[in-house]
DNA sequence: GGCCAGGACACCA
DNA sequence: TGGTGTCATGGC
């Protein structure tokens, strides 16, 4: 089973690629903002959103609750789904607004189980999401469980949930390591770098997933160490 | 020109 | 419960 336990595992990554100081964002409604935009997308696009949001005059909430509908999509357009996006980022802010007279401090002060609860209650906000929010947003220690994470993690076989399913993978994040939200933080960064630094450096040999089995970093702690 | 990127959701069997 | 289609742009 396990040879590294995920903590010797962190400790790996962040020997190799340093501090992550996630997330990247000047305000907490840009971590809100961003955590719905990059869904399915990459952060270079996302960033252009954010970008085209912030000259738009449109990164507050207040901001975003008024302007019509069609002049969020054209500012979010580069991110892609901006038609879904733009109806996500009305209601998150719709649901700011109604339950905590739109300020943003307060609903991130709630208790965590309540905000989660209520933002999963937002169209367009999944667990993934919810939990970026939470933790990056809220400094909640909520492990946030992405497409990389699952990838890395099962190739690697260093932990097994019981299913794919998104509470069990996170569940087993919880077990194992402290609820320390600046661990999480950075540990979730340091999955993303290791699947980005893994995908320039094997892509001749990887096909079309960064982390495929051509991909030793993924299946072998070990090759951090050696390379 | 195809593939994929820091998901979420509706629909179907 | 699990599988599949849909949403959309931009870089490689």
């Amino acid at each position: 089973m396990a040879r590294f336990s995920l903590e010797e595992v962190f400790a790996r990554l962040l020997d190799r690629y340093g501090p992550q100081h996630w997330w990247p964002a000047e305000t907490p409604f840009e971590i809100v903002v961003g955590a719905i935009l990059t869904q399915a997308t990459s952060w270079r696009n996302v960033e252009k959103a954010i970008g085209r949001m912030k000259e738009a005059g449109l990164l507050e909430p207040a901001r975003v609750l008024v302007v019509p509908v069609a002049e969020l999509e054209e500012a979010i357009r580069p991110a892609g789904y901006f038609r879904a996006k733009a109806c996500t980022l009305k209601r998150f802010c719709t649901l700011l607004n109604d339950r905590y007279g739109g300020d943003l401090a307060r609903m991130l002060a709630a208790p965590a189980a309540t905000l989660r609860r209520e933002l999963l209650r937002v169209r367009g906000v999944g667990p993934e999401t919810a939990d970026s929010i939470l933790l990056y947003a809220g400094g909640y220690p909520v492990f946030v469980i992405d497409a990389y994470t699952r990838r890395i993690f099962s190739r690697t076989g260093l932990i097994g949930p019981p299913s794919d399913r998104y509470d069990d993978w996170q569940a087993e994040f919880h077990r194992n390591l402290p609820p320390d939200p600046e661990l999480f933080g950075e540990y979730h960064a340091l999955l993303v770098a290791l699947a980005k630094d893994c995908c320039r450096k094997r892509r001749p040999q990887c096909g079309r997933c960064p982390l495929q089995d051509g991909c030793r970093a993924a299946r072998d702690p070990e090759y951090l160490d050696r390379n």
